[in-house]
DNA sequence: TTGGTGTGTCAACAGTTGTTGGCCTACGGT
DNA sequence: ACCGTAGGCCAACAACTGTTGACACACCAA
């Protein structure tokens, strides 16, 4: 035996043909939404033959599964200066997204597609209160504190990246942190009003 | 001549299939979003053939633009507490979409249609930065400030409305309207941080 | 009564979609 | 050199889509 006998995928001939089906899935979804991102699209735009797809990923949807594979990536928070957490979780998540489309086709394609938006729940509940409990918070309002940082952020990158509302994609994203930050900030250690 | 001569367009008897045909769409295109919300689909609903949705809105894209035609109802601002601005927002909006889904059809579907995203950009574009600019705010920041302000409206309607992140669903209005006022606030009426 | 027009149904069209099975080819271990 | 198997293409299916035209009935003015 010269590598590990179990658990070890070797690497198959296709493995390029299957990056590039994802890669090609990604970009549609992204651009297009689920239902008007067709297989013979991405198909072509991968250059194989659509009935490859159906071998590779299953179905659309298994397609659409692995395509949407999205990790936030949020940093550890409990090293951040509390005041500072809105500024580094905008900062992080303005980075993170204008050079990954996958969240793109995830914000797409969760507006109409049950399982996209049963996704984007599990990713922001798990991921992000995570992060946000990760500093010490009430547990009480934890998830609420993460979910109004959510309405924010997904709010932000709806109006910017999908509707593309002219004031939102001309301002600069120093100019962003500025207004956003101190929103975040209240949302994870400030008092509500009432 | 027993009516005005011009521009009386004497109710037909069809009124009520029209309206049934559009009630049916709202309801469609708000759960299902544009591709899937079918004809056939609505004109069941509707209990009509769907041949009678082509007569008279000509197209599905027609059916839609009849269907979203969607008015914000901002109040005058002028007369608003220049201190309440945010709170007084964040009331209306709620209150304007608990009851009305025609925001959510269009919420949805301007995710992945270019047509309806225009229609909400053009919205937002002039009812609510006319709206802003209604209590003279510096001209070269009313667009901006009206961007931030959609940003959070439609993030949390996005977060409660279509993807129901749970936290986002459970909080009472009242509770929201605690968290979000004074961001709404601030965008309107604070300064940026840098 | 009569004719025309508005209201509605039925059936079918042409195109697109996800999906399937058969077939050919070329690699790679033995 | 051989042969099993994985990689890839082609053609087709069945379902569904928006859309259209022909046809039937009911209303209403003349």
């Amino acid at each position: 035996m010269t590598v590990a006998p179990t658990d070890a995928p070797r690497p198959r001939r296709s493995d390029v043909t299957r990056a590039a089906i994802l890669g090609a899935a990604r970009e549609r979804f992204a651009s297009d939404g689920y239902e008007r991102a067709t297989i013979r699209a991405i198909a072509a735009d991968a250059r194989i033959d659509p009935s490859m797809v159906m071998r590779y990923y299953g179905s659309k949807e298994g397609l659409f599964a692995a395509a949407a594979e999205f990790d936030l990536r949020l940093p550890d928070l409990t090293d951040v200066p509390p005041g500072q957490l809105g500024e580094v979780l905008i900062r992080h998540f303005l980075a993170r997204w204008e050079g990954d489309e996958t969240l793109a086709a995830l914000l797409r394609t969760a507006s109409t597609n049950p399982g996209a938006a049963e996704r984007m729940r599990g990713i922001f509940a798990s991921q992000l209160s995570a992060a946000v409990a990760g500093f010490g918070t009430d547990p009480a309002t934890t998830s609420r504190r993460a979910g109004l940082v959510a309405s924010q952020i997904l709010g932000l990158a709806f109006t910017r990246y999908i509707v593309r509302l002219p004031p939102m994609v001309e301002m600069a994203p120093e100019e962003l942190v500025g207004w956003v930050a101190p929103t975040l900030q209240r949302y994870l250690t400030g008092l509500p009003e009432n």
